[in-house]
DNA sequence: GAGTTGGTTGCACTGAGTGCACCGTGATCG
DNA sequence: CGATCACGGTGCACTCAGTGCAACCAACTC
């Protein structure tokens, strides 16, 4: 437990921002809620709100520092040897697996507004720029294919996230993300009939 | 010509705003023009301005709606034997011809603004809902296969943007967009290793 | 204990986006 | 043809997101 105090504090301040902002829009929607609620729910003020997060969209969707650290940590652990993609989409069915405690409210929230579902995409792709900078030091000499891979997965994930239903259990989403890496694995021009 | 006056009216409208948009943001950059200068560089009030575009950012990326017309069109015309990823791979290269006019300056805004990143996203996801509800129609047994081929040629359409260099040719945009169909339409597990 | 660093705060300001009432002209109908 | 309607444009006033700046205070350093 080093933490340093002052690290502690703006941690804490972090997680009740985002906390607060996904309760209070959870309930009243996106538009109802100002930035100023939801830093008077934090407990801070509303300046504060806006040193932690650049945007009110960013404090339900950006992901905890820690969670991005775990995701470069994962990249830089997985065995490569299966296959970039095969690696890839074991990091994400790890990565994932934290995720499904915030599901249920962000799926809501993405389908009642067109801004957050337009934020919703960055976020994944904060995702995939991760994904990025690892698959171009693992192709360094086919760029294309490095961010075909990166936009490859956050197209799943995307998906995965889209076609996740709110009475579904929160476990068929890590299913829904690996039906969709082996169907983008195996190739989009492959297998189009579906058996009856 | 059968076109009424109220009609051509407000189409001039949306097109001087879009030119006035894309030539001041362009030389000016994003932040420093404001939707007033926009207008009043088209003709009309900031009222106008924002009674055809929902945000700064869509004056700037929102399709042209002859050619939300044309992809229709082009998708309810394809031949779909080849399969559905060659059908779409066909109608996306005939789609994005006549884009090569507006790409350099939009390509150079995305670069130089984070939020015109985001924007430039879903307007690509234009493309991709029209694409979704034509893949919904032919998978109707298959739903997330539906929502990925959507999503893949969306992916696909940005990683082709995105690998363009403004000091490329427009024509190589055509190219980027083809090898990107081909790639993922492979697989993105096979054919990992490239050439010395 | 003196000085520095860094999170928090209040204040004032710009500009995006919206609701509303009004105006003028093209379209419609008796 | 004339009355009426529909609809795009406009001006005004308002809320709120987001930012720069100066100040404050507690935590860290030496």
């Amino acid at each position: 437990m080093s933490i340093p105090v002052r690290e502690q504090q703006r941690r804490d301040s972090w997680s009740a921002l985002q906390a607060a902002a996904l309760d209070l829009v959870g309930r009243y929607g996106f538009t109802a809620v100002t930035a100023d609620d939801i830093a008077t729910a934090a407990g801070v003020s509303r300046r504060t709100f806006f040193n932690h997060f650049p945007t009110k969209a960013a404090a339900l969707f950006d992901p905890h520092p820690d969670d991005a650290d775990r995701l470069t940590e994962l990249l830089a652990e997985v065995d490569t040897t299966p296959g970039l993609w095969a690696a890839l989409r074991a990091v994400c069915l790890d990565f994932v697996a934290g995720y499904e405690a915030v599901l249920p409210v962000r799926r809501r929230l993405v389908a009642e507004d067109a801004e957050l579902d337009v934020y919703h995409r960055t976020a994944h792709r904060h995702v995939g720029s991760a994904v990025e900078g690892w698959t171009a030091a693992h192709l360094p000499g086919d760029p294309l294919r490095a961010a075909l891979l990166a936009e490859g997965v956050a197209a799943v994930l995307i998906t995965a996230f889209r076609s996740w239903q709110p009475d579904d259990d929160p476990a068929v989403f890590a299913d829904l993300v690996a039906r969709g890496f082996d169907v983008v694995g195996t190739g989009l021009a492959h297998q189009e009939s579906t058996p009856p």
